[in-house]
DNA sequence: CGTCCCCTGGATAGCGCTATCCTAAGCGCA
DNA sequence: TGCGCTTAGGATAGCGCTATCCAGGGGACG
């Protein structure tokens, strides 16, 4: 004999919407809109569909969602890095405020790479989701035309802007650069020198910031700057603080754009004799864990990363669900931390 | 007159299968098999295929994939912590194998808590992953009954068993603390001591090894050890040591079952004014970056969690496949970097 | 030279859920 | 009491893809 023409059907373990509204006696319809929190049911009924679905171990099939309403219920969120730590606690920020929300956090790293970027960025607009969370403002064409044609809700990370319709959370990177500079200044003959590595948008703009503060102390001179493309880490801090040493040996203070570098400076600096901070000054930015305990402990700056994700998650869900934003741009502020090594 | 029956269609922006078929000029499903390179087409056909594809700039939708069948192509990565760079680094390894063979990874954060450990497992597999990478073998009952039904192929990271049919790639951390206080023994009266944070089931693995050496030698005293159930730091690392120091001024050595608790002791030491390594010797576990930079350098053991990531993610595409796997149980072994602080 | 088998490509039927109609009550008001 | 209007709940129809079955054609073999 024949087998029936339908195909064996290939069905998951669990129990399904179905069953959950059968148990319940009403229509899968009914159970879906119960469960969904939707007030349109009456609240015996939505009651009786809840503890169905309890009473089954009902979890809904977030693709069959994502299919049937054409939008999964997850957020996107890309940062540059995860061997920063300053991007691990914006992360877990974000994930406290989401998470409890029913969404999903699907992290991207774009390891600082444009094309990067793109890539994740077209492979994760492909999974259609509510929001999301996406760090500075510098990008490909490609990448922001994707952005901007999905439609998707986006607030922008750690970095500010005014143009008109963009979502940001952040601080003004050139401002706290600036600040830095000015606490290194103060009292010296204007021999402030500035470091950088990994030279993405915010350091640059932390750079824009010292070269402000020096120009309207009158004492901006190029030579001061040492630019390394290389990955930021503490060993290269080192490194960077030997090479300037070596060429510029009578700087008064230098400021390193993260306190990965500094660290490294300031251990070198013990390691070679150099007196900090009576022969130089340093001082480093994030206030990364581990910054107060250096040996002399680290000026820096405290970048108030959870504050940035908890409100840009906030601010978030506000726009998936279609509620009114009151502030597009939110200023967190930073703090310069003044410890002993400057 | 009354509208068409058929509900206004709620389609997604981009082509579909069905757009790459009409325009390759075959069916949809013989456009699907050709893009998921199935053999059965014809090398022209499949051309075609992909041509027409590419053309579309067509990208297939993952929640229809898995709705149809009943799979997502997607890996979940359940570690402990991301502030601990040792998973950062896991990460990046699991990504590079993973990623380029089509899988996405999903990353889950399980803070070192049973219950949510347990909840993010029941909330991934309900996304059908096609596989998983969890760390370690200690969870809930619960956990290890999601894991098992699910029957989704799992690696597990960072340890070892001999338990069949499981499949693991990691080192044996009761052997590496045993070599680091092997190490730390040599020469002196046996007061070595151990101080560990955390307390998650490598960390108590590594206080095992340091025991274990500590009987061989004839001098274990459980007065040696401190054991704080805190989150591992630098500023903790700091704290313990001058703890230690107070009740344990004669002690010789000092094994930290982390790098952050050493780098902090090794601080702390250079404030106080503890010699290192004339006066107490100390040694960290996973060699972090920065530790090769400390005043003075840490000794410590090298974990290739990097291998690990890849070794395990290696692993699970062959069980994703349905390859047979040689060997269930991979040993990446470890390293035990000899530097001037012991 | 015919038969059978294999192999390629297509037709069919959902996967589990939700958007969108649509019907049948319930209600206020004249 | 009747009429229109507002609901609450259900029926219907897919979302875009793949598992499975099936048909037709070409080759191997007797």
């Amino acid at each position: 004999m024949k087998k029936p023409k339908t195909a064996t059907p290939r069905t998951r373990g669990g129990s399904t919407l179905q069953d959950v509204a059968a148990l319940a006696g009403v229509s899968p319809m009914t159970a879906s809109r119960a469960l969904r929190g939707f007030d349109s049911v009456a609240p015996e009924l939505a009651e009786r569909v809840r503890a169905a679905a309890e009473q089954l171990q009902y979890v809904p099939d977030p693709a069959a969602r994502a299919l049937a309403s054409a939008r999964s219920r997850s957020v996107v969120v890309l940062v540059p890095s995860l061997a920063n730590t300053v991007f691990i606690d914006l992360l877990e920020a974000v994930h406290e405020v989401l998470a409890p929300a029913g969404y999903q956090v699907l992290i991207g790293n774009t390891h600082y790479a444009r094309d990067e970027e793109e890539k994740l960025l077209r492979n994760y607009l492909a999974h259609r989701p509510s929001g999301m969370l996406i760090t500075g403002f510098e990008r490909n064409e490609a990448a922001r035309r994707l952005i901007e044609s999905s439609h998707v809700p986006c607030v922008y990370l750690m970095e500010l802007t005014d143009a008109p319709g963009v979502h940001c959370v952040g601080l003004s990177q050139v401002a706290a650069g600036e600040a830095v500079t000015r606490h290194l200044l103060g009292g010296g003959r204007g021999r402030v020198g500035f470091v950088a590595a990994q030279l993405d948008a915010r350091t640059m703009q932390r750079a824009e910031g010292y070269r402000r503060a020096m120009q309207a102390a009158g004492c901006y001179d190029p030579a001061l700057e040492l630019l390394s493309p290389a990955r930021s880490s503490v060993k290269l801090g080192g490194q960077l603080f030997t090479d300037y040493l070596r060429r510029h040996p009578d700087v008064e203070a230098l400021f390193f754009c993260n306190d990965d570098l500094a660290q490294g400076a300031l251990l070198e600096a013990l390691r070679t004799g150099v007196k900090v901070p009576e022969q130089l000054r340093v001082a480093g930015f994030n206030d990364l864990e581990g910054s107060e305990c250096t040996v002399p402990r680290l000026t820096t700056v405290r970048t108030p990363r959870a504050e940035i994700g908890r409100r840009a998650a906030a601010m978030l869900l506000r726009m998936m669900r279609g509620e009114a934003v009151p502030v597009a741009s939110v200023d967190v502020g930073f703090e310069l931390v003044c410890r002993e090594s400057a």
